[in-house]
DNA sequence: GTCTATATCTCGATAGAC
DNA sequence: GTCTATCGAGATATAGAC
């Protein structure tokens, strides 16, 4: 390697340990709670430098919601791999029950940002949050197409709209077992739905 | 009215301002991003004026979850009237789904604050906001007993759970056309329910 | 590319006149 | 009780040396 491509290599290190720390921290935190200085801490960065790799405070919350878009992404390609689009869905809630302890204590990440970033006047960032959200409702509502089953856009809107209520039920009373209760309740109303059946 | 009870009722007068500006303000806006002259400026309250009724900002978050506790008491209130339980529990139904406009442009009152409250390490204030949502759970869970139907706390929990979801997407997605959605569903779902039955 | 020092601004809170 | 003026903390963002 020449040496300006090491700088390069090591560069776009230092923007993805920001991106990676921006997601925790501000998933723990919220948005307007969090410094600069805070993400620049946990990513190792001295914080004049954060400049450097995003202009703005902005610039970094964006990066946070496009990790986490590709996390889902990734997420549900290896969920892919089940033949049965129900054994799918059933996987998804059962890591949304395994991951009950981080809803009980910061909620859901997607849903807790969509939700602070709707408060602001301002309304560009908000409204990528809510893609990532709606990215999560088409696949969901593709699985239940291809079961076969009627209105899978009202079903895919039950299901996600499940997990954001359980996952701030769990985060406002501190309780995870909320999550083990709803899920549990959601796996047998997937075995219970039947092609050409409403919910 | 003697001067100093003229005073006295001037002065609750706007106290009972400020905390009806802050309830309606934080739930706009959010709390990190509302300023104090935010408030005062809605409440028509001179700014260094607040802190003769309010010693602190939290305070007034206080003061405002009193106001949306107070609130749903009252609505609560208002649905016993009603003779059946179920019918109770779908005229709450219907309310949340004609306060889709609210829910699509700023959420839930107490779920946003309470998912917003719960970002703070500090953690005194938002254990009240959950106390506010445990209120609404308990007055379901004891609709669904009176029903005679076997874990109320799960149903309970289900149905608070799809009210915070839905209104958490109809928010995310600028969409009030979700509340009219599951909505329906919901409402199809309390018809359902019959006595030594689950969901 | 990296980092320090600092400018600039906003906001919560207080002091003190009236 | 009411209100103005302002302090001081803390944050974003920038300037500029290295």
């Amino acid at each position: 390697m020449t040496n300006s491509v090491n700088r390069l290599v090591r560069a776009s290190q230092k923007r993805q340990r920001l991106t990676a720390a921006a997601a925790r921290v501000l998933h723990e935190q919220g948005v307007e709670r969090t410094t600069l200085a805070d993400i620049a801490r946990v990513a190792d960065v001295p914080v004049g430098n954060v400049y450097y790799y995003f202009k703005t405070k902005d610039e970094l919350v964006r990066a946070a919601l496009s990790e986490h878009s590709a996390h889902l992404d990734e997420f549900t390609g290896r969920l892919e791999r089940l033949a049965d689009p129900r054994d799918r869905l059933k996987a998804l809630v059962e890591t949304w029950v395994e991951q009950r302890d981080v809803a009980a204590r910061h909620g859901c990440p997607t849903g807790t940002l969509a939700a602070e970033l709707d408060k602001r006047a301002d309304g560009t960032l908000d409204a990528e949050a809510g893609a990532v959200i709606r990215r999560l409702l088409d696949w969901v509502e593709g699985q239940f197409r291809e079961l076969g089953l009627s209105r899978p856009d009202d079903l895919a809107l039950s299901l996600v709209s499940a997990y954001q209520g359980m996952s701030l039920l769990a985060n406002a009373l501190r309780d995870p077992d909320i999550m083990t209760r709803e899920g549990a309740r959601l796996l047998r109303w997937l075995d219970s739905l039947q092609a050409a059946e409403e919910m």
